[in-house]
DNA sequence: GTGTTTGCAAAGTGTTTGCAATTTA
DNA sequence: TAAATTGCAAACACTTTGCAAACAC
């Protein structure tokens, strides 16, 4: 089976993204097999809602937008996914779930992976009183030169 | 002169607020300094547009969003404040235009300042091809325990 | 007086929700 | 067929904008 993701052929078993379904017990609907395939199917990706809607329309998926931010915010919460808040305006998604830190373009609002332990966070602080931390995010804002 | 800031009297010089503005060439109109008091005259803050706007109301400052929107953006662009992007619901601005880093606390969903070299980010990675960095931010998410 | 700033209401952006119709198990 | 999911349109929260009236210099 072979199916065009991003403009290349690439050769996935399909059970894969149906795997990612049943371990955190989705129902592979059409909607979302096509965006998980679309999202898990060709490495790591950073996507806002709308992009990925457009792209699932551009590879002739039908599926609502208000469909993929709801689609997206499950697998966020199924641990699938991570959300990434870069600026007041959107969010965006991010295929790899692994603690890692972030580029992010403010000329292109292109995000982009810090490779491995490029960036090295040193000395945490204590969380406030009352407080544990859950996660710690480095945006390095970069522009244009 | 004395005026109420958050609760509290504070004596400050009117001079502070207008050298301000004075500086970063914006006309001291009643609006902007009203706003400016509220904003620099008690410490650091961390303040969304809607908030600094129910404080100016609760203090009899006749404002409107529109113009507490305007004044934000104005102080911010003047590098008066600093616009801080905790997730994709809101803006917040920061008195504190030093670098520093964060707290999120996604309970209350308050921002407080990280104090001095608390954190360190070592090895900074470099910037992709083509770009330099801007700035780096750091946001340590907690939650009650 | 002239150019700037304000307030209002309307428009804009990104996201969520209510609900009937459809699909899945 | 019972429960979950979808699509649509409407609602939503936050932010920006157009423009006439008010203001600062």
């Amino acid at each position: 089976m072979a199916y065009y993701v991003t403009g290349m052929i690439v050769k996935r078993p399909f059970s894969d993204v149906l795997d990612r379904l049943n371990v955190v017990g989705l129902r592979p609907t059409r909607q979302r097999m096509a965006l998980a395939r679309l999202l898990f199917d060709s490495g790591d990706r950073h996507v806002t809602a709308e992009q990925l809607h457009q792209q699932a329309t551009h590879h002739g998926v039908k599926v609502s937008l208000a469909t993929v931010y709801n689609t997206l915010n499950q697998f966020t919460a199924s641990g699938l996914l991570r959300e990434v808040a870069v600026d007041a305006r959107r969010s965006y998604f991010d295929t790899n779930t692994d603690p890692h830190h972030h580029f992010f373009n403010q000329d292109t609002a292109e995000l982009t992976d810090i490779l491995g332990a490029a960036v090295a966070v040193s000395r945490l602080p204590d969380a406030p009183a009352g407080t544990v931390i859950d996660s710690v995010d480095v945006i390095i804002r970069v522009r244009a030169n």
